[in-house]
DNA sequence: TAAGTTTTGTTGTTTTTTCAACATTTTGAG
DNA sequence: CTCAAAATGTTGAAAAAACAACAAAACTTA
């Protein structure tokens, strides 16, 4: 079945036996479904039932709030996760809702199942929980990470705490970012053009250099 | 013994018997540390070796940028743990250095004795990981939330959107916040006196009211 | 209660960011 | 290759935030 050679691609599911994954799939109650873009696979605010996994294509997660602006949280590829958080904090409704950017084959995990161990006491869940306790780590670390960058006061700040990050996690002063500088701008939410004209300024003082994705950043410290 | 009383006050061992924390101690080989104000409990880029708790006092981590520039990232008081998510999302290091504002308790718990599970097959590390998977997951939550707030342009939207999810939070119009002034101007991370005098114009426009900690937001849509 | 400290609000100046508009370059589809 | 769309850099005016400085209020605590 296709859908093994998609789990296996997820966090969740990377070198565990087709057997296993079986058991898995009937264990959690699994149920896959085809989205076509546009359409919304859960909602804002909508009662949780089961965990997301979208398996193949692409979705956002979005956030509607009170004046009725809507705004991207997250985008979520393939082999994220949507709603581990809220249905392990025990939090009754999703935070935001999940769109499909594009034609998207999503699996459906029983969220009660997939939470309290089972009848026939089955290693899934031991598995499971110890991979899920990775995934929310590295996840909380990313986010703390952002924290970081945000609450620096102005722009030029932002953008080098974000790539001494960058720089820190490749080991190198010479690194690829994952962003174009509109992404990049979004990410650390600034407009666009002045987001540009500060590259441009370290540029020119020497403090960083960059082509594409590809930048370099000065040892500043010794 | 006083660690009992103590731990179980924590997220971690709350709702366990005294008999099950006992064996626990023992299998995750925790060792219990008194520091003064001031001191340094862990250091930044330091390798992981434990998981901490702060039994008892208070504690900031924090963060030092290649520039020597220190900045708090978090208040850790009595009941929280430091240095989970690194552990698990297996990076060498601490991202952050841990310095007691306070006397404090501390108890080291060995990582890898927590992280893999022990030779006698014991339950300890099924009931840890459990809660462990709820505890990041709340945690991921604010995260979230924070990076919503400080991704707001303005300091009218941002202070919104935390007051929103407060309300929400407390299902209320009218609602504590966990801050003063001071401390919301840091947690939103922008200049005090400007989050004053926005509070202030938006006090007078009837979109909100307060009174030191207590908070009345208007229910702006329909 | 009195004195000192912390919190809070206010205001004017300076700096920074946003915004809008446009030119140039790069990318991708057909 | 060609054309359209997307990404990028630049600039000047308008808006907003940071900064600095101060006064009033609230809270400690001796």
């Amino acid at each position: 079945m296709e859908i093994f050679k998609v789990l296996r691609k997820s966090d969740l599911f990377s070198q565990i036996d087709d057997q296993t994954i079986a058991k898995m799939i009937n264990c959690f109650d699994a149920k896959g479904v085809v989205f076509e873009k546009g359409q919304q696979i859960v909602g804002q605010g909508q009662e949780i039932k089961d965990i997301i996994l979208l398996a193949k294509g692409e979705a956002n997660a979005q956030n509607e709030d009170l004046f009725g602006n809507i705004s991207i949280i997250l985008n979520i590829s393939s082999g994220d996760f949507f709603g581990v958080e809220e249905a392990y904090a025990e939090e009754p409704c999703y935070k935001d809702s999940l769109v499909a950017t594009e034609q998207s084959l999503v699996v459906f995990f029983n969220k009660d199942k997939l939470i309290s161990p089972c009848a026939n006491n089955c290693l899934c869940h031991q598995i499971l929980t110890k991979r899920l306790v990775k995934i929310l780590s590295s996840r909380s670390l990313a986010l703390t990470d952002k924290i970081k960058h945000l609450s620096q006061r102005g722009i030029k700040d932002k953008v080098l705490s974000y790539l001494q990050t960058q720089s820190r996690h490749a080991n190198s002063r010479y690194f690829d970012i994952p962003f174009n500088k509109t992404e990049l701008a979004n990410y650390l939410a600034v407009e666009r053009s002045a987001l540009s004209s500060v590259l441009s300024k370290l540029k020119k003082e020497g403090i960083i250099d960059f082509e594409k994705k590809r930048f370099f950043l000065k040892n500043i410290k010794e």
